[in-house]
Order: structure tokens, then sequence, then C-alpha cells
DNA sequence: CGATGTCTCGCAACCGGTTCCACTTTCCGG
DNA sequence: CCGGAAAGTGGAACCGGTTGCGAGACATCG
């Protein structure tokens, strides 16, 4: 018997009372606060999380979903949500769901409904109906990371964010000559390309290397026929390219293919949307 | 009241009955078990895990702790074990423990206090004392990937199969010319080094690719020498390699660096264990 | 035919917290 | 000095399952 009973007893108090002084909940006066803290902290007490969401519905713990877990985009996203949840003091589950894969139904149809969670995070993950009414049903909040749906919250990328952290992968893996690839040059043009073109040149600064970009229509052949003149031209060709987004990162992929310059062992594509085409690694 | 009660209520057999019918424990009538099955399946009823895992003790949760998210041979681990655990019904709460960062203390000192979950793995985690003393002071089961300890039980990698998957990786990359690095090439020398030079060539096998072996003396500078040599010869230079081990691929990562070569622009090194040092990407 | 064993099932006591409610004490304005 | 609000506490119900125990039904066996 090592729950919060026990730490009640020794205590002296009540276990509505050493719960109240726990949790913060309800009155307590300082001293018997102070008691009960000290008594759990000698006893090593910690609460069980089972009971705890039995009692109050709440479990302390974000699903996230994702179809992938070994690519750049995704990777970094787990990354930047683990950080903001460990901060708050929150679990994080994680769902595989490969699109197509018996596994995805399973987590859709099983796991999912389990609810073991207060909230989830759907990342990239282009729900048929099917998931979505599932995702939907289970009755907890559903946020969107890149996506659209009417059913859930979506929240967009903070692009300036976005784009230093593309930049700065391909820093880290040794690249110096990096391009951006896409949006209008001058100060008109959708927001979202001028934030995304900011963060990329503020890290290659950061970074002391030399900024190029590379206007383009923001499509993908758009992307492709200027993705084929900066690499037909030999003191301009770079080793790695930042996509605006990723209809244009695919653009290039297919203009360097035509080249005959291997992706991504000779040159290097990230897109800061997701899209099941683009080249996440290297 | 939507719980195993109204099941039961409307099955008119006693909860305890339902509960028995719909876990699989102790004594149930096939007919009683199956009129249960239907009612909870049209009622969409589905188990509250607070409640069960109050009960039983056991949450049908795995902890996995790795001190990485975005790299490949961590990305690779997770993928792999979230496998087993969705097949087995078994959900995946990830912690996120950085070396050196205020994070990893609290994932140590809180996080993983609460015992949300029936065993944990620790990839790659090099614990520290204090760390180890939490790790096997929660009194569940820790299983270590990579990493040595006499208190937690350990398991290795399956070596044929990791070094097919590296291949694989850098073969998805568009890799052509990957050469392996490291090992003895006559049928003696260290199991191990003969495992994975047989996953590698079996996978560029399957690649319809062209194996290359450049045995080396399995340390740093054995690792260094042959990748000179390797990276010196304009006909027999990959654009990839697939090192025996960590020391290996570092060694190769230095001899590149110093003839000039960039990594992973130029040349992608992957190493089959980890290290903190490895490039783990591209 | 009675005894022993195997099924089948309901009752009620848990698991370990949280919280509503009732009660007492304290505090404060009028 | 009195009435009502606010502070502090304990008792007990509750969250939603699981499981030990016991009772009854039925079959098997000596």
């Amino acid at each position: 018997m090592g729950g919060i009973a026990e730490v009640a007893r020794v205590a002296g108090v009540s276990k509505s009372t050493a719960s109240r002084a726990l949790t913060g909940n309800g009155y307590v006066s300082p001293a018997t606060r102070e008691r009960v803290a000290r008594v759990a902290e000698d006893l090593g007490y910690v609460a069980s999380s089972s009971a705890s969401s039995l009692a109050t519905g709440r479990t302390r713990n974000i699903g996230v979903v994702m179809p992938y877990l070994n690519r750049w985009f995704f990777a970094e996203v787990l990354e930047g949500v683990q950080e903001v949840l460990l901060a708050e003091g929150f679990d994080l589950t994680l769902y595989d769901a490969k699109p197509g894969t018996e596994g995805r139904r399973r987590v859709f149809d099983d796991f999912l409904a389990r609810k073991r969670f207060d909230g989830l995070i759907a990342v990239a993950l282009e729900p048929d109906d099917h998931e979505l009414e599932r995702l939907v049903g289970i009755g907890r909040p559903v946020v969107s990371v890149v996506g659209d749906s009417d059913q859930t919250s979506v929240v967009g990328l903070d692009d300036v964010h976005a784009a230093r952290r593309a930049t700065a992968h391909l820093v880290d893996l040794g690249h110096e000559r990096i391009t951006f690839l896409g949006g209008i040059s001058d100060h008109e043009g959708p927001h979202v390309d001028r934030e995304r073109l900011g963060g990329y040149a503020s890290r290659m600064h950061d970074a002391g290397l030399r900024p190029d970009h590379a206007p383009s229509e923001v499509s993908l052949p758009g992307g492709y026929d200027v993705a084929v003149d900066l690499l037909s031209d030999p003191d301009r060709r770079p080793t790695a390219i930042v996509a605006a987004c990723d209809e244009v990162a695919i653009g290039a992929i297919i203009a360097a293919r035509r080249l005959g310059i291997a992706v991504p062992s000779a040159l290097s594509v990230v897109g800061i949307d997701n899209h099941e085409y683009s080249e996440m690694f290297g």
C-alpha cells in the first residue's frame, strides 16, 4: 500500500486533503500543503497516472500520427513537438501510419479508438474519408500540421523557421553552395514565399555562406524551367537546393534527372512542405 | 454511462461476465461470449485503458528513449520497433533524451518515474550512473539496443538486416557506386563483419548493383588508410560508403575531408552502429 | 447413487486517485 | 456583536474496469 493513502496517513491528513495539496486544486492551508509535499517527496511518491486519468478523464498525453518517421521533414516536426510537450509535462505517443498498409488501418480502427491521449496531432496525414471520420469521431481535439481540413484545426508552419531549419539541415550536411528556388525576388508576391526566402537568407548569413536566389513561378513547371537553367550553368550550379514548396522541389528533381544529375547523391533537394514525392533526405 | 456496465446490461449479463467475455480470461460459455461480443461491437464499446491499467497494472504501452530522432540509424530503429509493437497491439511512447539537455534530466527524473509503460527500450542511450540508477529503479524491464550494461538486458542488432537497411538507404537515395569498407575479405575474421558484408552484398545484388569491398582493419586508422586509397583512385571512387562499424566510418570521413571531398554532399558515409560522430544522413 | 470435478456466472471488493458535499473554523463588513 | 462569505478539512461516492470467492448446473467416475 504505497499510494496517496500512505502519504496521507504519514502526513496525518485525509486522502482528499493530500490530493488537493499535491494537485493544487481546492483549499489547503500553506502549512498542510508543505507538510504533505515533504512527505510525498520523502516517500518518493509518484501519482499513478492510470488512476489519475480514470478519475479526471485527462491523460497528459498527446498522440502524434504521421505517415513516415525517417524523412527529414517528419523527424523535424517530431522533434519540435516533442520539445514543446516535454516542457509542458506531456507524454507523446507515436502512431506510424504508412499509407496503404494494414498497420495504418489498425492505427485508425483500433489504436486511436482507445483514446489514450487528450489530443491528436496529424502530420501531413492526408486521410481518406473513412479515416477522417475516425479522427473526428474520437471526440478529442485534432490538429493537422500541413494539410487541410474543415473538420480539424489546421496549423500552418512558421515559414521563416521552417526555411531556416531546411537550410540548416543542408548546411549541417556540409553543403556550401545552396540555392533557394522559387518565389519572386521583389517585395510583392505571396507572403509565404517571402517568409521562406527570408528564413533561408538569414540562415545562410549565419553560416557565412552566400545566398543565391533563383526566382521562379511557384509551380512544378516553373521549378523545372528555372532549375534547368540553374543546373546547366557550371558557374552557378549548387550542390543543394531549398525549394519554396514541394511542387517546385519536384520540378527541380525532374530537371536534375533529365540533366543526368543524380539526386540526392550529386544534388540535394529539400522542399519545405511535404509531399510524397519529394526527396527528404540528403 | 457507456462503459462495460452498459454492454453487460444490454447483453443481459453481469459486469464480470462481460469483462471475461471480452478479455478472454476465465470461463464463459461460447454462446455468451458471442452475444457479449456482438453487443460490444454494436455499441462501439472500447475499454477504457486507464481503468484497465489501474485494475491490472499493465498498460500495453512501451516506452522508447533515444537521444536523437533525426538520424538515419535512430529513425530506422524507431520504425522497426513501431512496426513490431503495432502488430502486438502495443502503443509506443517516445522520450527524447538529447545528451546534456535539461529535457533529458526531466525525462529521467520526472517522465520515466510515472511508469506509463510495461517496459522500456533504450537506444544507444549511454546513460551515466545517475541515469542508469533511475532506469533500473523504475522496476520495469529495460532493454538496451546498442549499448552495454550489466543492469539491463541488451539486444544486439541483426547485423545482416542492419547492413541491408543501410545499403538500401543509400540505394534509395540514388547512389549506384556503393563500397563496403572494413572487415576482412576471406572467410575468417569476426562473425559480425561477415554478416554485415553479407547483408550489404545481398542488397546490392537485389538492386542490380555491383558490390565492391574494400577490406580494412576494423579501426579508425584502418578505415582512414583504406579510404584514402579508395577515394584517390578515380576509377574506383564511390559516391557512397557503407562502413562495417562507426570507427571505420569516422576514419573514412576524416580521409574524405583531408582529400577535399565534401561529406556528405559529394560522398555519403553510413556506419552500421551509431556513434555521435558519424554522419547519419545523406 | 453420491462424490468429485469442470463450467458458467453473479456479487462485491478491489486498483488509486479526484471531487462533491457537509461541516467547522476563521475572517470581515456592517 | 452578528450574519454571511471564505478557508480548510474529512467522509464517501465515483471513474471503469478486473478478479477472488462462492453458488449452482452438469458431467464423470468409482
